[in-house]
DNA sequence: CCCGGTCATCGAAGCGCTTCGACACCCCAA
DNA sequence: TTGGGGTGTCGAAGCGCTTCGATGACCGGG
């Protein structure tokens, strides 16, 4: 067992300087001689000092730990979550914070408990349904949040996503151009529209306006994950729509499903069903054929999410609304 | 915005008491009469205090957060982790602490940074591998921590996981009781297996082990988790082993991929082929036919960690190893 | 040669809490 | 009546850090 941990203190000692001379060593705030500064520096390595977190948070009114808010709902898609979680954890460190995981059976009590106890400094919210909970109580909270998603009403918020309505159109628009006439939607589970998540709101709304503006005739449908609820949603379809040639498929989980069931159904992807995902990049690569696809930029989403959170926290103004533009990539399925 | 935050100063003036004494109440650590505390409670609850956890942790040297050690590598089934993990902190509220989450990227150092700052009083590690470079690390660190799953030396280190080995072999108990006397084991990803991971190594001998008692002839094989992949394996197998009526499926990802492979190959589940899964319930019961399976039980696997965690914090003796019984459900796949 | 102004550093206060020893009080046994 | 042993509460020290004001050294200009 490594022994008790080093103080400030010890470094000034061994450092022969005062102890408030290695805080500004250590924040910069106060300008210190090089000299002096190697000095120190070379103590904290040989001693292998570390700042005690509580101490730093209690003198200084700042944890460096952002707050990650996750609600697991039923018909999200986990491993895209978790793309958007990882690339948070990821940005935060390179402000030099740390992240703390809530979830949801605490409830709103969750983030009211750390904000009061001041444990975080800042909060990332993911998953935010158009009448979220936590939206009002991020009004009233003295602390700076960014939400990944866009709720119904974002007055006085931060938010950030891709712009999934314009992802809709993206898809429509390239079926458009490629000749299909009649076209389909294929969302999230029936439960998650219900729910009023944004982005699968977005989505269909983009589809279906982007539908008149080109002459093409489509529907929107919900879609679950089980391959057996997806065969018939496919068989549906084709006998309900004959004309039916193009398909756009937002939902992770049922990608895979929805290219197995063509193929059962007899039906070559893309000679008789050109198929477009709006999905992360190797879900689409990793399909059989690889799809064509706009990519659901998570890495991307995350980063920028930990940077307005970061911008707030430092007193800068930000936008509230980051709208990333969607792009298309050609692969083997239109 | 909410105002500066209520002090325990204030609360203590508030209840006309000391500062030391609503401490107490809080802490149960001396005995405090009936009335006192409850006019401390009254004022902490009209004022709406909330201890300040840097301060708590300064003046306690305990932080009451836990680290989630979390790398999400290649191959395994991220839904699946993130049930432990979200057992993890679930478990970690009823033990009024936190959960601080830690992705690989930082390696080891993110480890050593958190320990070394008091930032979090223990670790639960996630993803063990057999020849993981983090358990080196924790045999020194000062720090209490728990490991979900084995890695091949335990000496010194907390372990808890479900009983892979036997649950490979309670799959091939149940099918050999069923007549079955040619089968075979679709595991994880080769990766995974070439990575050294326990439980997918696990399984596999205690497949192979309990093949030889019960006079089955079997063969065990990694399985990707693209649908043409799958297809491919499935169809190997088949052909090789003419007699293969038992399938043991250890991979969450190709499950629906294999029962879709084995239905375009004109195999019937259960009657021409019998499949067992090794999965969480919900996979298993989503599946089409409903699987019989060895059911993964996330949830007590992270509640147990955490226990395990916290009586080390108390300073209680744990055991070093806790391997829970499989236990394996009937349904209509075999 | 003295004065004002940087620059680099120091000392001390204070952040909000826990914990230790002290103490006042009360009850009961001697 | 006195003494001893609980109870219940208080005051103060101290946890490790940041930050503010003060100070000394050194510079160039008048």
């Amino acid at each position: 067992m490594t022994g008790r941990s080093v103080t400030i203190t010890e470094v000034a000692r061994h450092a022969g300087v005062a102890v408030s001379t290695v805080s500004y060593v250590l924040s910069g705030k106060r300008t210190i001689s090089a000299d002096t500064r190697r000095r120190v520096l070379d103590s904290i390595s040989t001693l292998g000092y570390h700042p005690h977190a509580g101490a730093r948070a209690l003198a200084s009114k700042r944890s460096n730990v952002i707050a990650l808010v996750l609600p697991l709902r039923a018909g999200m898609h986990v491993p895209v979550l978790m793309r958007f979680a990882s690339a948070v954890v990821t940005a935060a460190r390179t402000y030099d914070h740390d992240v703390l995981l809530l979830t949801a059976d605490e409830g709103t009590d969750g983030i009211r408990r750390v904000a009061a106890s001041a444990l975080v400094d800042a909060f990332v919210l993911m998953d935010v349904e158009l009448d979220d909970r936590r939206v009002p109580l991020l009004r009233d909270l003295a602390k700076p949040s960014v939400l990944i998603g866009f709720p119904a009403e974002t007055a006085g918020l931060t938010c950030v996503d891709l712009d999934f309505a314009a992802s809709g159109a993206q898809c429509v628009a390239h079926l458009a151009e490629r000749g299909h006439d009649t076209i389909a939607l294929l969302g999230a589970p029936a439960v998650v529209y219900e729910r009023g998540t944004g982005f699968a709101r977005r989505t269909r709304e983009g589809f279906v306006a982007a539908l008149a503006g080109s002459g093409v005739s489509g529907v929107a449908l919900p879609c679950e994950e089980t391959f057996d609820e997806v065969y018939e949603t496919v068989g549906d379809l084709l006998r309900d729509q004959p004309g039916l040639s193009g398909l756009v498929v937002h939902n992770e989980a049922a990608v895979g499903h929805v290219l197995s069931a063509l193929r059962q159904l007899g039906r070559r992807v893309p000679q008789d069903v050109a198929v477009v995902a709006i999905c992360p990049d190797d879900v689409a690569e990793r399909a059989s054929p690889p799809l064509t696809s706009v990519l659901i930029p998570a890495e991307e989403v995350g980063r920028e999410a930990v940077r307005l959170v970061m911008d707030k926290l430092a007193g800068k103004v930000v936008p509230m609304s980051t709208l990333l533009t969607p792009h298309l990539v050609l692969r083997a399925s239109t």
